[in-house]
DNA sequence: CGGCAGCTTGACTACGGTCAATGACCGTGG
DNA sequence: CCACGGTCATTGACCGTAGTCAAGCTGCCG
């Protein structure tokens, strides 16, 4: 951990998506913050049932949180995003009700559970951004019940892929018209509600319309537009968000 | 509004399932209260894309919370029953992104939304609370993705007979072998994704089998644990819960 | 070169959707 | 008091989307 990022330095901060801060809450941010965790792809960050120790927010890489039934079946809830804020729940409650599996290399800012308290004390605009993303990430759940409810197989997929899309681009990710995409068909199915076979089948036929490519762990979108509409998903913006 | 409820008299608080609170936080509770609405049933206390007011605490009737797609497609996000906190999302973020609709006649507390602020500046352990309902929130939601992922129909309507049932419990509603239940296979099916004739079979199956009864809108749980088993839930205690 | 993980394709099946009709139970008004 | 219309529950017949099983691919790493 010798090469820790200050959060005077920290890569997130500048990117337009982030709310700014203020000096002192930039201060408060560095004595908060407790290190640096580093999860190898494939590794756990936060594992199902067990006592959390910390909350995080993500510097690099992606992940995705996920709960098993007790058939074995994977449901992945979310796709996790550089600048996303890991273990709320679970810091809150005290127990991780999900786990969160690295699926690249994955550097994580950590901050002692113990600490939450102080800011809600000391930190009011500080704690009143944490509800806040407490609230829009209740909102993308919301979403994301109305996909698993109310889409078919195409829309589902054309509504993910718009999701990651427009999140990265906004991210500043995008690089030569593609943006990382380092998920499998099987996290994509896994977190759609559909089997492997038909994701596979849905994306080939998604692919040889020409609206997307997906290939070498990258996506590609040809066709933002229509496969908005096919999605479902009205052009609304990307809303911004704090940070922590 | 005469006869609004003074928060000392609230006939919620004394519910075991809600965490206690000390004189102080009580006084601001208050003053924080602007007064009551109540809501007809059939009438929308939250209405999609509106300017959100206020915050409302349920003092008693249900509710569902629901989206719309533009297919018309309508997506019930969660049931909502007394004690709970509506319009926290919309709250913190400005504009609702879902619309609340009482299925029975519905008594709200309201909560000024300018106010929320005020609560994170004078009142952080009633903040922190907030944020643990968000919290909480979130991981209820997280559970019905990976039920309309993962559960078969059957298993879905056992998930949601067994969930609704509990609550109901929790809340002191059960009345000789009972609880309420004023919602219609219509809102059952919304909620679970599926059409109301499947759902419609499924209830006369789980009905036939002798698990449950569901009639004259009321619910009766007959085989408790063989149900939960069929809805995959383990037979873990309700959290308890905050209340505003 | 072999082995493994992930992707792709085909053939068959079934769960759940759609369409349509009927029934039960209101509240309202003639 | 009963006819009417509305909403909600129920049932049957048929159909289509997506799941399952199974086999070949492809590309990567040791």
């Amino acid at each position: 951990m010798a090469e820790a990022t200050d959060c005077l330095d920290c890569p997130l901060r500048c990117r337009p998506l982030f709310v700014p801060m203020t000096e002192s809450e930039l201060a408060f941010q560095r004595r908060f913050k407790a290190g640096e965790r580093v999860v190898p792809a494939g590794g756990d960050i936060i594992l199902q049932g067990h006592q959390a120790a910390s909350l995080y927010t993500v510097l690099s890489g992606m992940a995705v949180r996920s709960m098993m039934l007790e058939t074995g079946q994977r449901q992945v809830i979310s796709f996790v995003f550089p600048g996303d804020l890991v273990g709320l729940q679970s810091g809150i409650m005290g127990q991780a009700r999900h786990t969160v599996t690295a699926v690249t290399e994955t550097v994580l800012c950590t901050f002692p559970r113990e600490r939450v308290w102080e800011l809600f004390r000391n930190q009011p605009s500080r704690a009143y951004d944490l509800t806040w993303i407490a609230a829009v990430e209740e909102h993308f759940l919301g979403e994301t019940v109305a996909t698993l409810g109310q889409r078919d197989a195409t829309q589902r997929i054309a509504w993910a892929l718009v999701r990651i899309w427009r999140r990265l681009v906004a991210l500043g990710m995008e690089q030569d018209g593609s943006v990382p995409f380092p998920f499998r068909q099987h996290d994509l199915s896994d977190a759609l509600g559909l089997s492997v076979v038909h994701t596979n089948r849905v994306l080939v036929a998604l692919r040889n319309a020409g609206l997307v490519r997906l290939a070498g762990r990258r996506l590609e979108m040809l066709e933002h537009v229509q496969l908005s509409q096919i999605a479902l998903v009205d052009m609304e913006k990307e809303d911004v968000r704090p940070i922590l």
